[in-house]
DNA sequence: ACCTGAACACCGTTCAAGT
DNA sequence: ACCTGAACACCGTTCAAGT
C-alpha cells in the first residue's frame, strides 16, 4: 500500500509470441479504439518488454498492417459461404448484410483496416494480399448475382459499385455520422437504403446520357 | 553550426491565435497525414508555445473537431451551388462529382471528418451542427433530383443512400484499397459505378421480396 | 486576458547485455 | 534465437509565473 505496487516480471518470456500479440493487440484495439493501440500497453498486457515486440514486428505499423490483414482474411472468408440457389436479389441483401455484420461487430478493426494507417503508400505485400483476396471474393459473390462469368469488366464494375455503398453505409453507420432508428434492423437499413437507391436511379431513368 | 541551433522565440505572441492556429493545422494535416498533427509541431510553426494552444483548446480532440466542422461547413457549401435547370441524372452525376472532388482535394481533412477521432461519441455540437447541415444540403440536391418535397421520406432514405455510395467511393479512392485506371477522370469513375448500380438492380429486379 | 518555461506522465524505438 | 532494462527523442497536458 505504499509504494504503486510495479509488478514485476518473474518469468522470461520464451517462444510462441506472435499469436499472443496479435490476439491481445485485436482484444485492446475493440476496447481503447482504433487509433490508441500502443506498443507498450501491448506488451504489458501480454506480459514482456516493450522491446520484445521489436523481434517480430519491426515497427508499430507493421503490427496495424498484420492485424488489418487478419481482418480482411476474416472478410473474404464469410463472404465465402454463399446460397447459390436463392434468388439474385436475396444474394444481393445477404451479401450486404454479412458485410455490415463483420464491419459493425468489429468497428474498430473494421476501422483500422480502412483508415489511413493502412493507407496507399504503406503498400505491404500481406495486406495487399489479404486485401485484393477479399475483393475477390467479393467478385465472386456479384459474378453469381448477375449470371455473368467473373472476368467480365461489368462484374468488376458492379463489384466496385456495391463495395462502394456497403463499405459507406458500414462505415457511417459505424462511425455515427447517421444513425438509424434504433427499432431498425440491418436488413431494413440494407433493404432502406437498397430502395433509396432505385427510386434514385428511376427518376434519372429516361433523361439524357443514360447508362449504356 | 556547432550547436544544432534551437531558434528561440523572440516575441511574445499576442491575439487573434485562432484563425492562425487552424489554417496551420489544416495545412500541417495534409502534409502529414490525418492521424499525426500534433499539438508541438503545430504551436512550433505558428511560432508559439505549445502551452498558449490550451487557452483556445482545451485539448487535441477539441482542436481536431473544430477541424473536422470546418470541413463540414465547407463540403455543405460547395453542394449548396446547384443548377436547378439540369436534368436529373445532370444533377446527380454534378452532385456526386461535387462530393468525390472535396474528398480528393482534401484526402486529410476528409479522412478526419470521418475518421474515429470524430466518431460518436465526440458529441461535440459543434461538430454535429455542422455535419447536420452539410447532410440537409445534400437531402435539397436529393429532393431536386427526384422532384419531391424535402420532408418526405423516401428523400431522406435516398439521402442516404447516396451518401452511402459517395462517401464509400471517395473513402475507398482516397485510401487506395481500389484504384481507378489512372487515364480515368472523375465523371468516368461516377459514371461507371452508376452503370455498375444500374446493372445489379435491374438483375434483381423481378425476384421475390422487390422494393415497395 | 493571454502567453511562457519547466515539469510530468506517457509513447515508439534502439541497443548493449542477459538467458 | 529470443528476451530484457535502460536510454533517447518524442508527445499531450498542466501550472505557477511572467507580460
Amino acid at each position: 500500500m505504499t509504494k504503486p505496487t510495479v509488478r514485476k516480471r518473474e518469468t522470461y518470456h520464451v517462444g510462441n509470441l506472435v499469436p499472443l500479440l496479435l490476439s491481445a493487440a485485436r482484444e485492446m484495439l475493440e476496447e481503447v479504439g482504433p487509433t490508441k493501440l500502443s506498443m507498450r500497453a501491448l506488451s504489458e498486457r501480454v506480459g514482456v518488454s516493450s522491446a520484445a515486440i521489436y523481434h517480430h514486428y519491426s515497427n508499430r505499423a507493421e503490427l496495424i498492417v498484420h492485424l488489418a490483414a487478419l481482418g480482411f482474411r476474416e472478410l473474404g472468408k464469410v463472404h465465402a459461404v454463399r446460397d447459390k440457389t436463392a434468388p439474385s436479389l436475396q444474394k444481393l441483401r445477404t451479401g450486404c448484410l454479412t458485410y455490415l455484420n463483420f464491419a459493425r461487430s468489429n468497428p474498430a478493426l473494421y476501422q483500422l483496416m480502412f483508415g489511413p494507417e493502412c493507407s496507399a503508400e504503406t503498400i505491404s505485400p500481406v495486406l495487399l494480399k489479404a486485401r485484393e483476396e477479399a475483393f475477390n471474393e467479393l467478385m465472386e459473390a456479384v459474378a453469381e448475382i448477375l449470371n455473368l462469368d467473373k472476368e467480365i469488366e461489368e462484374v468488376h464494375d458492379a463489384a466496385f459499385s456495391i463495395w462502394s455503398y456497403t463499405h459507406g453505409l458500414a462505415s457511417l453507420v459505424i462511425h455515427g455520422a447517421m444513425q438509424p432508428p434504433p427499432n431498425m434492423t440491418e436488413e431494413g437499413l440494407i433493404d432502406k437504403t437498397l430502395q433509396g437507391f432505385a427510386h434514385l436511379l428511376n427518376a434519372t431513368q429516361g433523361t439524357a446520357n443514360s447508362p449504356a
